[in-house]
Formats: structure tokens, C-alpha cells, sequence
DNA sequence: CCCGTCGTTATTTTT
DNA sequence: TAACGACGGG
């Protein structure tokens, strides 16, 4: 293709970012306004117009998916785009730290550990911890790193309260620099120490990287900024152009450690910013934005900007009040079966909804209906039991310290070498081979049978690497030798065939993954890398099916939908109870993402009754209806009362639906305490209202009914 | 070492 | 409700 022709099908704005031609650019690209294109065609643009060397772009996103596809649509614009560096931070942060693993304190060999393994080295690291502390520990830790903050930082309170903390993550951290290995946050935080405190690493980076991209930019962590900084040398004035891509209105990961501030605040740090807006929207039609802008202008902390479709009007967004979430379900199943007769496809649809667990009704319905469903993002792959035994043979092989995998697999399937010995041999290893410390270890009769067992299967599959006879073999050759020698294979075809998984067929899936990828070292890590840094494995079958998607808001990111149906619209459930100021802006902001999927049809559903946690709860409209703004949406079934009568944004005392449905007199029921009358009702000194209620069986308790109402319920008079 | 039972506890999760 | 972890008996 000629670049007249890319570049004559952009708009103004877009055509505006692609030629920029200064130092800094902030793209702030709205939802469906073609900020993929707008990437891609400036790579093609620099390669062929400007003669920027491929090699010295970097283009970072934030998944696999987005990584590859941007590579695909470059090349398609440039062929020597292939040559330009466009891949996750994560990977290239792993990229960057085999090639500078001496600088970081690293041998090349080093495997990532994922959450779970976290959880595990904590405990290791901190027995005294119960598993739950042990998870909030790992979770504090992987924050603390999103942040940039050391055990010996002084800034931890910011992450936690908790005193123990600095403690238990410096334990972690001496444990995890005795495996070799490292976890998700240091694929960011170890490259940035290395640039920060390495002049030489740093002239070579500048050195290489003339331009770099950012996609997703709301999303990025207080690490990643850091490290982009280094990068691009901002503290030296180095030669370096930094374009970074997002939209502050779909920031939703702030829990896993995103800053919004850093899109936010981008053009004071970063030197002669430019900054372009993309308004235009391709994918959504004028009245499915016009509930967008309405409600995300509720928003303050925001850069703004107004969506103009570049498609028609199209159908007025619905929302429709149900009794309860079987009614629901059976509204959407409905719908789609009355379209599918009208040969509209199910792939047009998509549910959406806050939590995981919603899904359920969804599921039991349209199984019930054969309607053809996939959910999207609860297909944990290799988190599943048998992967990860397979994964923790791969990555004790390639690293013989890492005592996470040695623990895993030493006694699986069992050898009689139980936690004792297993403490023993690791500490006895002090960081050095575990392998080669349990070959000459003394253990009990019994677990030196197992550990000779173990050593020799672990012996077998290391000839594997050096036999001359297998050097034009296929890793997978070498992974489907460790199902079969180990025992794996036994073990999970006994599971399988007592309660029908098909954890055997998952391992083969395993194994065909592998065929990629050289029988080597290289080969092996290169494909622990893949793995652990792209979690989706692509399920062709479900590509090409045509079944309605059911899917959380925050997996929507990116996607878009014919059809969608955001669920669960009550208060409480979203946005959820406990959000208030700054995380209710981002709950609002999910909305928003929700919206911004739909192309044509969108509907919103509310229910009067939710059974949650096994208790029937009395749901209020979600407040973000409100803010859809009545002009907006067509309304169906039955609008509750208080969805009139509250004024739209309230969330005070004041007009609450919650004051008007209690009063002195009135019957209760509390699934604890039975049955009761209310005897006092009004404002308590905080503002709240408050009840006394008188049981029964005598005691007289105070209730918050805002915070009650999934135990304490109106008595029915009939 | 496996299996049943009891008790606890419920977001969101690109890497 | 349901799912998962902890614990104790066979």
C-alpha cells in the first residue's frame, strides 16, 4: 500500500499524530476512535517517510493480543515494520533482563514466578503466616513493586498498615533472590534499577531506541513510568521521542497498581508534549455515546473530551427493570433467541457484568435453552493443577535452584519425601543446586528410595538437552518425555478417570503448544517466557463457534460487540457497595468501558431481588442509571418508586430510598435474630440513618438498613 | 496418604 | 449458595 493511501483515510487528529514531528506526544484517544490504526500507521510513517531504522522503535502494550495485532497491522503499512521492537512491558522487560542479567544480579536461566508461586514463597520465606496472610502478603509485595518501593523503602505505609510488612517482604525477597528467579514485578522494577544505576546500560539503550510508543497509557504503573523514563533518558536530554496512547476515562486496573496520574499528569514530565485528541468514534452509534459522555462527565479528575460518532443515531439504549437475576437471565436468553430467529447471529452478543459469579445464572439458563455461550477470562489454563506440574518440571530443569518447582514436583506423584525432608535438602542447598544437593543428601530410608527415583527421572530428561540424537528434536518432543518418565501421566489419567476431567488431554495441549520451539535452553526458556507472559491460550474452537459472550466489564477492554447487555445494574452490585471518591470515578469509568462496547443495541438491566452469598437481598437501582439521564435511555418493566423519586447523582441520607422504606412500627425479619418491630428510626450523629429494632426473643439491636438490608428484610403482611 | 466433613468466606486481575 | 481450605479419621 502507498502512504498517500494510509494516510489520506485518517481524519484530521489522527493524521496529526501520525506526522507529529516534536519530542513528546500525548494521544488521548477515546474509545472506538481508531487508535490502533494511528500507531500502526506511524510506525509504517517513521520506517518509510522519516527513515527511522525499525530496530530502534520500541512499542510497548499491555497484552500479548494488542502486541501482536499491532505488529500484524504495521507490517501489513511497512514490511520492515516486523524489524521494530512491539511487545508487552512484561516481555520486554524479560527480554531486557537476560540480556543484561549480570547487571541485575541474575543468571540468564532465570524462570518468572506467578502469583501463586508468590504465595508460596512468602510462606516459605515467613512460615509463621496462615495462607490468607500469606496472599495479602504476596499481593501488598507485587503493589509495593508496581510502585517502586523497596523493602527498605519508607514510603511501604503508603501499600500497607501493617507493621510485619517490610519484615516479611525482605524475607521474600532474600528467599526469591536464592531461587535465581524473579516475579512479574521485577520484569519492570529490575530494569529500571539497572538503567538508573548503570551509565553504560543506559548510553547503550539511548543509543539504541530513538522512539518509543506506549499503548494503553492510563494503564501503566508508577514502575513502568519510571522505567519509561530511563528509557527514553528524559533526565539526559537524550535523542529519544516518547508517543504515549490512552484515554484516562477507561483507567480500571488502579487496584492491580495502575495510575491514572500518570496519563494525567504525562505532559508536565515529559519534555515539549503535544497533545492530540481523538474524538472521533468509528465504532458506536450517536445515542449509545450520548449515555457514555452523560455518564462519565460525572467524572472530575479527567483530561475531558466529547466522543462525536462518525455513524448515525441509531436505537435509543434500553434499560429494563426485572424481578429478580432468573428473570434476568431468561429477558436476555429472550432476546437473543427472538433475534436469532431473525438470523441474527448469537457472536452479535455479549453480558456483561461486575463479578465472576454472575455468570452462573447466565450459564444454567442458557444451557437450559441450548443457546451456544463462552466465557470469557475463567479458562485459567496454566493455572490448572496438572499444568503447572508440567510447567514446574520445565522450570526446575532450566533453573536447578528454583525450590518453588522442586517442592512442587519432588513428591508428585509420591516418593515418601514429605515437607521435612524437603525443608531440609532446600536448606541444605543454600542457593546453590537443589539437584545436585538431594543427590548426596541423608535422608530416611524411604525418602532416599524416592529421591533416587526422582534424581534418576530428573538424570534421564537432562540427556535429553545434551544427546546429540535429539538436537533437531521439537521442545515438545522433550515436554511429552516429562508427562510420560515422571509419572505426571499415571497420576492425572487416575484423576480423570475417577471424576471425568480431561487433565491428560490438557498436558497434550501442553505438549502440541511446545512444537514452536527448539529442543535447547534457549528454546526452553523462551517458551516458559511465552507462557508465563501471555496467560490466554487461544482456543480455536471457540473462535469460530457463533455463541453469545459472557463476559466481566474488565475483560471487555478493547472489544467490541454488535450487541451487549450490561447486567446487574443495582446498587451494590455496581458499582459495588464499598466504592466511594476516587474508586467510585473508576467504577464509573468501567461503566463507561461498558458502554463504549456496544456498536448498535445496548441494553442495561436492573433487579428489583438478587439472591447473594445465599440470602435474598432487595436491590436499589444502580445510581450510574441516573446518570444515563432520562432522555437517553427507553425504560421497561417495572420502574421501582425509587427510581423516580431520587435525585440524580445522590447518594446522601437526603432523598435516599433507603430512609423512606423504614419506619417505626413496621414489621421486620432478620435471618439471625427472626422476627421484630421496628421501634425508633431517624439520622444517627454521623448522618446515618439508623434503626432500633425490637426482636421477639427480646434485645433490642440498631441496624444501618444501607448496610443490612442482605439480612434484615420487611415483614410480608399477606 | 487419601478422603470425607466442617467451617469460612465471598471484586475486578492485561503481565 | 458454592467453593475452597483446614483438619481428623481410616
Amino acid at each position: 500500500m502507498q502512504v498517500e493511501q494510509w494516510l489520506s483515510v485518517l481524519n484530521q487528529a489522527q493524521h496529526d499524530a501520525v506526522v507529529h514531528d516534536g519530542k513528546s506526544l500525548l494521544i488521548l484517544a477515546g474509545a472506538g476512535s481508531g487508535k490502533t490504526r494511528v500507531i500502526t500507521t506511524k510506525i509504517a510513517y517513521l520506517i518509510s517517510q522519516k527513515q527511522v531504522d525499525p530496530f530502534s522503535i520500541l512499542a510497548v502494550t499491555f497484552t500479548k493480543k494488542a502486541a501482536k495485532e499491532m505488529q500484524e497491522r504495521a507490517v501489513l503499512l511497512e514490511p520492515r515494520a516486523q524489524y521494530a521492537q512491539i511487545r508487552t512491558f512484561h516481555s520486554f522487560g524479560a527480554y531486557f533482563l537476560r540480556k543484561y542479567a549480570f547487571e541485575a544480579g541474575l543468571a540468564s536461566n532465570f524462570t518468572v514466578y506467578d502469583d501463586d508461586d508468590m504465595v508460596t514463597l512468602v510462606t516459605k520465606a515467613n512460615p509463621s503466616l496462615t495462607r490468607q496472610q500469606a496472599s495479602h502478603a504476596a499481593h501488598f509485595i507485587s503493589l509495593a513493586k508496581d510502585y517502586c518501593l523497596l523493602p527498605d523503602s519508607d514510603r511501604l505505609y503508603e501499600i500497607t498498615d501493617d507493621e510485619r510488612f517490610a519484615d516479611i517482604y525482605a524475607n521474600y525477597q532474600a528467599l526469591l533472590k536464592q531461587t535465581g528467579n524473579v516475579d512479574f514485578g521485577d520484569l519492570i522494577l529490575l530494569p529500571y534499577l539497572v538503567l538508573k544505576n548503570n551509565p553504560e546500560v543506559r548510553k547503550e539503550i539511548h543509543l539504541r531506541y530513538h522512539v518509543i510508543m506506549v499503548d494503553e497509557y492510563q494503564d501503566s504503573n508508577v514502575a513502568q513510568f519510571l522505567l519509561l523514563q530511563q528509557l527514553a533518558g528524559v533526565a539526559e536530554n537524550a535523542d529519544c521521542r516518547v508517543c504515549v496512547v490512552g484515554d484516562d476515562d477507561q483507567s480500571i486496573y488502579k487496584f492491580r497498581g495502575a495510575e491514572v496520574q500518570n496519563i494525567l499528569q504525562f505532559q508536565s514530565q515529559f519534555p515539549e508534549t503535544k497533545l492530540i485528541r481523538l474524538e472521533t468514534n468509528y465504532r458506536s452509534s450517536s445515542q449509545i455515546l450520548a449515555c457514555a459522555d452523560a455518564v462519565v462527565s460525572n467524572n472530575k479528575d479527567r483530561l475531558g473530551k466529547t466522543l462525536v460518532a462518525a455513524h448515525g443515531e441509531g436505537k435509543k439504549p434500553t434499560l429494563v427493570f426485572l424481578p429478580n437475576q432468573d428473570d434476568e437471565a431468561s429477558f436476555c436468553a429472550d432476546l437473543i433467541e427472538q433475534l436469532h430467529e431473525k438470523k441474527v447471529p448469537y457472536s452479535d452478543w455479549a453480558i456483561l457484568y461486575r463479578t465472576n459469579a454472575q455468570s452462573l445464572t447466565f450459564e444454567t439458563e442458557f444451557l437450559h435453552r441450548k443457546i451456544p455461550y463462552k466465557v470469557v477470562g475463567s479458562l485459567k489454563f496454566y493455572e490448572r493443577e496438572e499444568i503447572k506440574d508440567v510447567l514446574a518440571w520445565l522450570a526446575f530443569l532450566a533453573n536447578p535452584r528454583d525450590q518453588i518447582a522442586f517442592r512442587r514436583i519432588v513428591n508428585k506423584p509420591a516418593r515418601g519425601i514429605g515437607n521435612t525432608s524437603q525443608d531440609k535438602i532446600v536448606s541444605a542447598s543454600a542457593g546453590s543446586s537443589i539437584l545436585e544437593t538431594a543427590r548426596s543428601f541423608k535422608l530416611s530410608k524411604k525418602a532416599a528410595a524416592g529421591m533416587q527415583t526422582f534424581c534418576a527421572v530428573a538424570d534421564e530428561l537432562n540427556q535429553f538437552f545434551t544427546d546429540p540424537k535429539n538436537k533437531d528434536e521439537k521442545l515438545s518432543a522433550y515436554v511429552q518425555a516429562i508427562v510420560q518418565k515422571t509419572g505426571l501421566e499415571e497420576l492425572h489419567k487416575a484423576d480423570d478417570e475417577i471424576s471425568g476431567t480431561s487433565r491428560v488431554a490438557n498436558m497434550q495441549e501442553l505438549i502440541n503448544s511446545a512444537v514452536l520451539y527448539p529442543c535447547t535452553t534457549e528454546g526452553l526458556l523462551d517458551f516458559l517466557d511465552h507462557i508465563e507472559l501471555d496467560r490466554t491460550l487461544e482456543n480455536e474452537a471457540d473462535e469460530i463457534t457463533d455463541a453469545v459472550t459472557l463476559i466481566t466489564l474488565h475483560n471487555t477492554k478493547g472489544l467490541e460487540f454488535p450487541r451487549v447487555i450490561i447486567t446487574g445494574m443495582e446498587s451494590g452490585v455496581f458499582p459495588r457497595e464499598d466504592k466511594t471518591g476516587a474508586e467510585l470515578e473508576e467504577e464509573r469509568r468501567l461503566f463507561y468501558v461498558g458502554i463504549t462496547r456496544a456498536k448498535n443495541d445496548l441494553y442495561f438491566t436492573s433487579c428489583a431481588v438478587r439472591r447473594l452469598y445465599g440470602r435474598t437481598n432487595y436491590m436499589f437501582p444502580s445510581p450510574f442509571l441516573h446518570e444515563l439521564g432520562d432522555d437517553n435511555v427507553r425504560i421497561l418493566g417495572q420502574k421501582p418508586a425509587s427510581f423516580e423519586s431520587a435525585p440524580e447523582g445522590s447518594r446522601g441520607t437526603e432523598g435516599n430510598p433507603l430512609a423512606k422504606k423504614w419506619h417505626v412500627g413496621l414489621g421486620v425479619y432478620h435471618d439471625d435474630y427472626g422476627h421484630g418491630q421496628i421501634v425508633k428510626a431517624g439520622l444517627s450523629d454521623e448522618g446515618e440513618y439508623v434503626i432500633s429494632v425490637s426482636f421477639e426473643n427480646g434485645g433490642i439491636k440498631r441496624f444501618l438498613p444501607k448496610y443490612q438490608s442482605a439480612a434484615l428484610m420487611v415483614e410480608q403482611n399477606d
